[in-house]
DNA sequence: AATATTACTTTACAAGTGTAGAGATGGCAA
DNA sequence: TTGCCATCTCTACACTTGTAAAGTAATATT
């Protein structure tokens, strides 16, 4: 397996985005379903989306005279492909001075205290199988 | 104050990162410096230096037949920016999914236990002030 | 002064991204 | 059968980013 790291533009998040909650679907679909927030016609929804199965973003399969495309990549893999872009550029690769700073300046009381929960919970989850 | 959420390309992130380390410094320093790691020429690092400024990233002032360049947003606010933008693009601007996300799938044990003597700490200070 | 060195300026080009018009085509309604 | 509608294909253009060569100007060296 590949691992590699993908890096969306604002577009193709946007684009995969519908995909990933319509899939599979035509890129009229996708359009439609964006019309509120992008004003793109047909024809840049449909352009941005064949560059994207070439890239590999999508795959596409033809019925008859029309196009179903689906995500190639996980919602998983794209955010973790938009993280590890963040910490490698702005963070010198080092996840845990990322999140220090995201403590530091993002975040609320509450946010801190859901977040401690968080982590004592995933310490009990991960000391309960042997987890790396 | 504008506020404004920078986000970097690459190439602007290796600039801006030797001009932080240098600054004030002219042009044939930051592409000294960063020749290890790019293979850019003197014309490729000035060419950008200057889009830079265009941009509003880097300040210049001229010294006789020399530039000197100065940041013009700090290493904070880059972060920051970069940080946004992942969270915006990937997690649709909310700040502790993301984070979730990050203790999920990117962090060690011991990142975890870090994190917590952080978050702890933080309270405290906190605490300690009217903090939002 | 003549030359070499250093730094700057101008211009260019390819790839990628956002954006879309115009035309082709297949299928359904009148 | 004749259009109309949905959908696709082709082509194009401007802007950004990475990349740099070539030329000019200022300064330093001999």
């Amino acid at each position: 397996m590949a691992k590699k790291n993908y890096e969306l533009t604002e577009g193709e998040w946007a684009i995969i985005t519908a995909v990933w909650d319509n899939e599979p679907c035509a890129a009229p679909t996708v359009q439609e379903e964006l019309a509120s927030r992008k004003k793109w016609t047909y024809s840049t929804v449909k352009t941005m989306m064949d560059r994207m199965a070439t890239k590999g973003l999508l795959r596409t399969e033809r019925i008859r005279n029309l196009i179903l495309y689906r995500s190639a990549i996980t919602r998983r893999q794209a955010q973790s492909g938009e993280i590890m872009r963040a910490v490698k550029r702005a963070f010198d690769g080092a996840l845990t001075p990322m999140m220090q700073f995201m403590l530091d300046n993002n975040l609320t009381h509450e946010q801190l205290d859901e977040l401690e929960t968080l982590i004592k919970k995933k310490r009990v989850e991960s000391a309960a199988s042997g987890t790396k």
